[in-house]
DNA sequence: TCCCAATCTTGCGTGGCCCGCACTTTTTTG
DNA sequence: CAAAAAAGTGCGGGCCACGCAAGATTGGGA
């Protein structure tokens, strides 16, 4: 559906991918209509015309299955980054690719925003959202790697993971805001990241209020 | 332990708060000494001496009173932070707030590092260790927007994240390789935020190798 | 001092999830 | 086309999260 599905794989690869693919948009699909708590492994299961344990063997539970999305959304990222010109800048390559694969999507269903915040909410309850987003951060990191020609590994790391932050925090902003767009937060949050932290400029200690926020439940 | 327990609360709350470390605490324990899958909620229970079902009062899983520590642990760091002199860039703060923070705990037991591997790879697989650091981030970036005194909030939200980013990649390399100290990693990585991304030069784009990662399994 | 109301703990029962194992069905390969 | 490799499936077990409805504890008046 977002890329090729090369043919020249064994029928048993096709199938399994796009087994694993449909089991995942079911899941999505479910998720969002109804709320992950009222989805049973059974539902998605069925949905797609299998049985139970086979979900199993693809997922090990229906967050994994609902975030894979997200993940396999991303594969193309690598891609992108190693197709950026020969001489460019390496964190001009790492922002446009980054640009390129969120362009490439377009803007998200406004209708189904509603929804996506409730999801978000349980998602982020299981943890399962950002350990998908870890995923991707160490694909990328690798593939920056590879870009930098042997760069301090470190680096490379701190550069995904930044990177990684900047979307998350785009994503978050955008589907808890009414109506503001993804692409343009996200240029601007990796812009900021490029320059460096000091534009921030602050240490007008303000009013010392009561103090709301507790360490306590993953909100979003 | 860490801090002043505040002797102003009532005995319930005392009570309830020690309950609450001492499940975190077992949980702890338990995880190293035998591997967090062959610990049952039931043993951590026993452990303190209260029922399963109480342990479920506390904590709504296994992963989760773990972790638990971890997010405790940086109770102080907002305190850190609003306490930076006045007229200090935010940067400056933040960055001392941070290695203020991770200072006092010293570096973590040589011993238990092994142990510790184990323990993450399970944890990250979980999804709940980055949950906690999630819940890391959103203190952080409020104690920042407080800070700064009204600046840009998603600007705020973006530093955190670049800060936990930090304090999670080098706490990886910490944990992953042998005998590197943790804090002057981290330092290194916040200065290298503040410089900003376009430190790391590259675009030498070298031999193009197979390609080993797979976008699959969470490994830490 | 004592008692009541708020709060915490606990046992029980339910529904669900994850996964090992063994068996059937499908695909691949020689 | 037959044997081998790999997926799908049914079953069963262990564990877990949580609602509910008693008990046990604590705190603050009277």
């Amino acid at each position: 559906m977002t890329s090729l599905d090369p043919p020249n794989l064994s029928l048993r690869e096709r199938k399994k991918r796009e087994a694993r693919r449909a089991l995942a948009q079911a899941a999505l699909r479910l998720a969002l209509d109804r709320g992950l708590e009222n989805v049973r492994v059974e539902d998605i299961a069925t949905e797609v015309g299998v049985s139970p344990r086979t979900f199993n063997n693809y997922f090990s539970s229906k967050e994994q299955a609902v975030c894979s999305m997200v993940v396999d959304r991303h594969e193309g990222m690598r891609e992108a980054l190693l197709a950026r010109p020969e001489g460019e800048p390496l964190w001009e390559s790492v922002k446009q690719a980054v640009v390129e694969q969120y362009s490439r999507e377009g803007e998200p269903d406004r209708a189904y925003v509603t929804r996506l915040r409730e999801l978000m909410g349980q998602l982020m309850l299981r943890g399962e959202f950002l350990n998908a987003h870890a995923a991707v951060e160490r694909v990328l990191a690798e593939t920056i790697a590879k870009r930098a020609g042997g760069a301090d590994h470190l680096l490379c790391r701190l550069m995904a993971s930044s990177v990684e932050s900047a979307v998350r925090v785009a994503f978050v902003n955008w589907f808890m805001s009414e109506g503001e767009p993804f692409l343009p937060t996200l240029e601007r949050l990796l812009d900021e990241l490029a320059t460096g932290m000091p534009t921030l400029t602050g240490g007008t200690t303000p009013k010392t209020e009561p103090d709301t926020t507790t360490l306590g439940e993953p909100l979003c």
